[in-house]
DNA sequence: CATGAATGAGGCTTCATTCAT
DNA sequence: AATGAATGAAGCCTCATTCAT
């Protein structure tokens, strides 16, 4: 307990970066100004300037902070592989996938309007190896390995498949957000059928 | 012809949208200004106020004359029905529509970061009843007519193939646009495997 | 007579490089903003972008256009080459010397402590090919031309002669303007001292 | 022995001001903010108001102790009446004399730039008696004992003499570190010259 | 004695828009 | 229809200084 209102001080770079964060969703990033985050933060602009070299890093960090999902739901269906239902492992990781890309969407897709920041965010996401070819890989071995015992029907190609479902994902939840509200089908439909799609004869079985 | 070039007065507004597409497509949305779009189309700033109410009028004429594709391949596919090599048509149809979603990214993501225009633009394309639900259409009604001519199993759901296609397309685009070079696999490629698996019994059978 | 004021537009350029130049000599160099600037000419701060590309050109300009001098009493030397009194010629050319240095001083010894502007202005100086050379050349062509008259005895060298005069001058005025006071001995004096010292026996036959 | 590298405390003071020294030169007077200095002394910006009340006296502290010179030569010059060579003697003290100025114009000017460290430092020379009559009064007794020795010519007034001699240092140094090269005539040819200006009967006997 | 986070004032500059011409 | 000087608000950032630790 470091100042008078129990917070510590270390919480204000936290703290500045959920203002910015609440200010993107709200506004979006061309209305997010230091004038802005620092009163939504509760500090002066000038504090801004202790904990970040600039706006643009402060922005940078925020969205590196604020998009650390995605991985969870592919590490958990990984471990699943042979175990449970099929099309419960595939509709839980899709539920997680979709959550991901609504997440995403806004915070990212804005990144358009502001070619320096893209450049930024884009190099380090590379830094950091992240990127959709990770999540697009895992959703593959998943079914590649399901495939090999004979989970899944051997005609459907693993790639393709895992890009289908990764697609359908970013394109209803993109829509959704664009729009301003949920497209029809909704995603909960949309993955009953895909799934169906993938795994028809398991399925059948079960 | 008012003008000594010939041109017309009525050109200026062309010239400024033109202008003003141009700096977005480099610059990002946010980074247009007025002087900007005043150099770029060789008029005074004042100019812009004689074709447009304001900044977001202007931006907003721009990004709906900026975007009349797309409509074109879906049509000419409507009339492709029972004629031609379906998965010929089909390849070419997402041909056109992956060049509109490569050209739309850049400019209608870039719309997240700024609400105000956002909400103009969502206002402008639900008045002229356009969006992704009349594309998914013409594409399910194409598949769905094909279908009923035997040219495409039974088990495939129109709708749900129209929207995978359309998925693929768009998540490609994007994912080009936001890395700023292709991604693996590329859109070719993708195309054949996606047709294939909609209309196998076809391909196999021709 | 463009504007109600009766002033015409134009003159805004000349009244901010006159706001500018009164506010150099009243708190120094340093304490020039771009606020104080706009108060003193009347203007808001945008207006001074309109004329100048930012601070550092406008106060470029103003010291460009605020230093014309020292070249009058030196041409009117020139043309005075056997004509006259040799002291009176030499007492009028000093007081115009010691005149541009005294306005000089204070406009000019303050770039030390601004090495950008100062970089600039002495690339302008060179530039426009000013600076101190010419001065000195001016006033040893002059005391080498009364020499071959006869006016001025043969062991003076011109151009020492001009060196010291000019250094003379240049001491005396920044003493002055530095302690803020005349120091002794006065400027009027040390000019008699001096032309005596540089003219003896021409003085003493007159 | 206070601190471990045994340097004492007292030593933060001294790494300070020869800090701001050496931004002063390299930056300017204007281009010095506490942090630069807390930065180039290797402490923190707080240190600095442990040991000055504040930047004002930081900076005069500086100056007051980085012009401690020019007496040196003139000291030694008062000794030397009567002795040694007259011209070598002068040519030494001009030395001096100008090493001084050369450091002492961009420590010094720069004041221009800012009026109330410039009243300060004014102050602080007048309650020190310092100041340019002091060296001008320790040349002109030297050039009068050697006149009343006889070995320098009685036309030579001692107070014009020492004046001319200052002002030439002065000027040739100024002119050197503004326009940040020498200048033609450098000052060891016009020491030769002011010399034998001054005291041509001894050098023509010596 | 020393730190460094925090501040509020103010720095320079750019913005979209207006208006007299 | 067209200009471009002018504006006031706002943009990002840095300053010297303070104060709890």
């Amino acid at each position: 307990m470091k100042t008078k209102d129990g917070s510590g001080r270390a919480n204000r770079r936290k703290a500045i970066l959920q203002a910015a964060e609440k200010l993107m969703l709200s506004r979006g990033l061309s209305g997010i100004t230091t004038r802005q985050i620092s009163e939504e933060a509760g500090c002066s602009e000038g504090a801004l300037y202790v904990h970040f070299k600039g706006r643009l890093e402060l922005l940078l960090a925020m969205l590196e902070e604020s998009l650390p999902e995605m991985l969870g739901p592919l590490r958990t269906l990984q471990q699943q592989v042979g175990r449970g239902s099929l099309s419960v492992n595939l509709a839980t990781a899709l539920r997680g996938i979709f959550r991901f890309h609504q997440r995403a969407t806004p915070r990212v897709a804005g990144l358009f309007a502001d070619p320096e920041l893209h450049a930024a965010f884009r190099a380090s996401l590379l830094r950091q190896n992240k990127g959709p070819h990770l999540s697009l890989k895992a959703l593959e071995d998943y079914i590649a390995a399901e495939q090999r015992l004979g989970r899944i029907a051997r005609r459907v190609d693993p790639k393709l498949a895992a890009y289908v479902l990764m697609s359908s994902s970013f394109f209803c939840a993109f829509s959704e957000q664009f729009f301003g509200r949920p497209m029809r089908p909704a995603w909960g439909k949309l993955v009953k059928q895909l799934i169906a799609a993938v795994a028809p004869t398991v399925d059948a079985t079960k």
